[in-house]
RNA sequence: GGCGAGAUAGCUCAGUUGGCUAGAGCAUACGGUUCAUACCCGUAGUGUCGAGGGUUCGAAUCCCCCUCUCGCUACCA
């Protein structure tokens, strides 16, 4: 009988820098998942990778003085030795840079292309050719530039577009006729709220700005657009042909079955991507499960701190299973979760070392002790059976319970049933007490019936635990000389090989860490990782933030979209003064304006400005700050705003107002 | 501003269609035990179930209103 297919993905890893621990949750859990379901008797196959084009990139590579193809080389190498080192399972990692994904992303544009699905257009109408600008009638004000205030005129920019809203019904009808489909169901709503009940707008799925991705070969001035070439792969990473050539590996594994990602793409995975799918003729995957994501508590993870938390250095610290059990274990369904370090030890001592380590230590020591290692298996009377059977429920009933939590997704309520389990273990130590057994002489088949049942049951939990910490299931069942079950034999008792011994010496599966000298430990690394920065301040690929899953943040602090080159002409037309503080007050209605009063000269004007996160009205009061004064006047949320207060902004999006380095009047040029 | 979610023990949360003295884990205290990684087992808790009002024999659970938090979205000149 052919066993049932299972096709689980991730999203891609965007190749802009090395992925800090959050971003590595994501594929435990697939991975989790993956080995869950093989171990279930499915035919799994598990595809992750990376995605590997687009404009950041190209600027990154430009940064760091070398082709995008060895920037992406490198930083899709760091990624792949993550996942290796986590003990992912992948069956497939995929690179977009492949050449057959490639090919394939080409042809399905063409495709869709021939189909009239894309159509060559442009964006659609009101230039300003100063400010290089297009405008919707709805963004006009008095119907001219936003920007400037000028003219704008009918234009076109050639370009490529997708018609989302011809397929948005049948999206529609689907989202509501598979209430699985999106996962957690909130998300659905947001959806539907936000985009498919107002009306899909037609997208944009070429760039000409860039040259970093994969060029529309027969219109070789595009390049598809970053996500149209992202999506495609995970049916370009199994077989997909657009011309009717899939293999049969396509034919079997498509529909996937599960595609895990991150809450922050979920409109792309349960919008876009399945219009693109339905475009090309082809089934919808069967589930998309947005996950929370995994935040830094103590603290704001940042680079220059040098106190992003990598997988790496927990493994470093920990070990792979601790690491990958406190991802799985600390991630609520819905919330985001959180991590510091204080936590990780917590969870580390208290279930791995104290609950399971020291459980399996205690079993095998005793075993040692009264048997020489030798489990006999033993013999009860009814009376002391009673005690037994009690247990032996338990481990019957812990694959059910497990599997339903799977089912669900919920990897975290899994591992609490497997650890009910193993406490269940210690208390049946403390019921049956072996070591008062073991100062009675009638006692001796007791005893090694406790021990054998004890054993049995370890074995049967470290088989449910294999999914989640591969390699300490392994080590559990080697301190024991005995190899792994099977899950459809998780509902016996009785399999451990009677007669058998246990190791003569057993390891410390999960050492107790002491929270101070963690601490410490961590501040080191941390002071080692900034002056390395500090040295190496140019090319460090590997030491850099990544948007996990393929967010796409056109620029950062560091280096901004590249505008083009204007002359000086264009840069008189502005004019920048200092501008004097007031008065200021929130705007009513506005969760981040500020309204200010600011003097310049002998006049004052009116500013709304979007600090409100940053600065309090109070202390923005007295402040001299750079205006630009001759921006036509807007109504934002309601309030007439006379001109632009001047800010920084760094990658976290936080503002910095810009103040004269000396004393200046209020009115003084800038120039 | 629009849409949505949430506010329960010190912490993280569970509480099905309203029903007996409101639960779990971790942390805390006490007791037991000693095979074990100062471990394990047991017991005890404290909670105005965000505020107020209403429906009901009865509400953490339903309705109204208020406060706060969060998510998506718009806006952020």
């Amino acid at each position: 009988m052919e066993r049932e297919k299972y096709y689980i993905t991730t999203a891609i890893a965007y190749t802009s820098g090395k992925p800090h621990i959050g971003n590595n949750y994501e594929v435990v859990l697939a991975d989790s998942i993956a080995r869950f379901k093989r171990a279930q008797g499915y035919d799994v196959f598990f595809q992750t990778g990376t995605d590997e084009h687009g404009q950041k990139i190209e600027l990154k590579a430009q940064e760091a003085g070398v082709t995008p193809k060895a920037f992406v080389d490198n930083v899709a190498g760091v990624i792949k030795d993550l996942c290796d080192m986590l003990h992912v399972s992948y069956d497939k990692f995929i690179r977009t840079t492949d050449r057959d994904h490639e090919k394939q992303v080409q042809k399905i544009f063409k495709k869709l292309y021939e189909q009239g699905d894309i159509y060559k257009g442009a964006y659609e109408g009101l230039y300003c050719t100063p400010c290089e600008s297009f405008w919707t009638e709805s963004q006009l004000v008095d119907g001219k530039c936003p920007d400037c205030g000028r003219e704008v005129k009918p234009a076109k920019e050639e370009a490529y577009f997708f018609k989302m809203s011809k397929y948005a019904d049948r999206l529609i009808a689907h989202i509501n006729a598979h209430p699985e489909f999106i996962q957690p169901v909130s998300r659905k709503n947001e959806m539907m709220n936000n985009f498919l009940l107002p009306g899909l707008q037609d997208l944009c799925v070429s760039r000409t700005s860039f040259k970093w991705g994969i060029p529309v070969d027969f219109d070789e001035k595009h390049v598809v657009y970053v996500w149209l070439d992202a999506l495609s792969n995970y049916i370009t990473g199994i077989g997909y042909d657009a011309d009717g050539g899939s293999t049969e590996q396509y034919k079997k594994l498509w529909p996937a079955d599960l595609h895990l990602i991150g809450k922050d793409i979920i409109r792309f995975h349960t919008i876009y991507w399945p219009i693109f799918l339905m475009a090309l003729g082809e089934p919808l995957p069967k589930q998309i499960f947005g996950h929370p994501w995994l935040l830094q508590g103590d603290g704001k993870m940042s680079k220059s701190k040098g106190n992003v938390i990598y997988a790496d250095d927990l493994v470093d610290f920990f070990g792979v299973d601790a690491v990958r059990y406190f991802v799985l274990h600390e991630m609520p369904f819905e919330n985001d979760g959180v991590i510091t370090w204080e936590l990780m030890v917590e969870r580390l001592n208290s279930d791995l070392a104290n609950t399971l380590g020291n459980l399996v230590n205690r079993t095998i020591s005793m075993t040692n002790q009264y048997f020489g290692g030798v489990l006999t298996g033993g013999s009860s009377t009814a009376e002391e059976a009673v005690l037994d059977d009690d247990l032996k429920a338990v481990v019957i009933g812990a694959l059910p319970k497990v599997s339903a939590k799977m089912e669900e997704l919920r990897a975290a309520d899994a591992l609490t049933e497997i650890f009910a389990l193993f406490k269940r273990c210690n208390k049946y130590i403390d019921e049956t007490e072996p070591w008062k057994l073991a100062k009675q002489e009638d006692k001796k088949e007791r005893l090694a019936a406790v021990l054998y049942h004890l054993a049995d049951s370890i074995v049967t939990g470290a088989s449910l635990l294999a999914p989640f910490l591969p390699e300490t299931a392994e080590k559990i069942a080697k301190q024991f000389h005995t190899s792994l079950r099977s899950f459809d034999e998780l509902d016996k008792t009785g399999l451990y090989p009677k007669g058998n011994a246990v190791t003569k010496e057993p390891e410390i599966l999960f050492a107790r860490q002491d929270i101070k000298k963690v601490k410490e430990k961590a501040d080191e690394m941390y002071a080692a990782r900034r002056a390395k920065q500090e040295k190496a301040a140019a090319y460090a690929p590997d030491v850099q933030e990544a948007d996990a899953g393929g967010a796409k943040q056109e620029g950062s602090a560091a280096d901004t979209a590249v505008k083009p080159e204007i002359t000086y002409d264009d840069f008189a037309k502005l004019q920048f003064q200092v501008g004097e503080i007031i008065a200021c007050e929130a705007v009513p209605k506005s969760k981040k304006l500020l309204c200010s009063q600011v003097k310049i000269g002998s006049q004052v004007k009116q500013i709304v400005s979007g600090i409100k996160a940053y600065y309090t009205p109070e202390e923005m009061v007295g402040k001299k700050v750079m205006v630009l004064v001759n921006l036509k006047p807007a109504k934002l949320a309601g309030v007439i705003s006379e001109g632009m207060l001047l800010c920084a902004e760094n990658a976290e999006g936080q503002l910095a107002l810009m103040t004269p380095e000396k004393d200046m009047p209020a009115g003084a040029e800038i120039c």
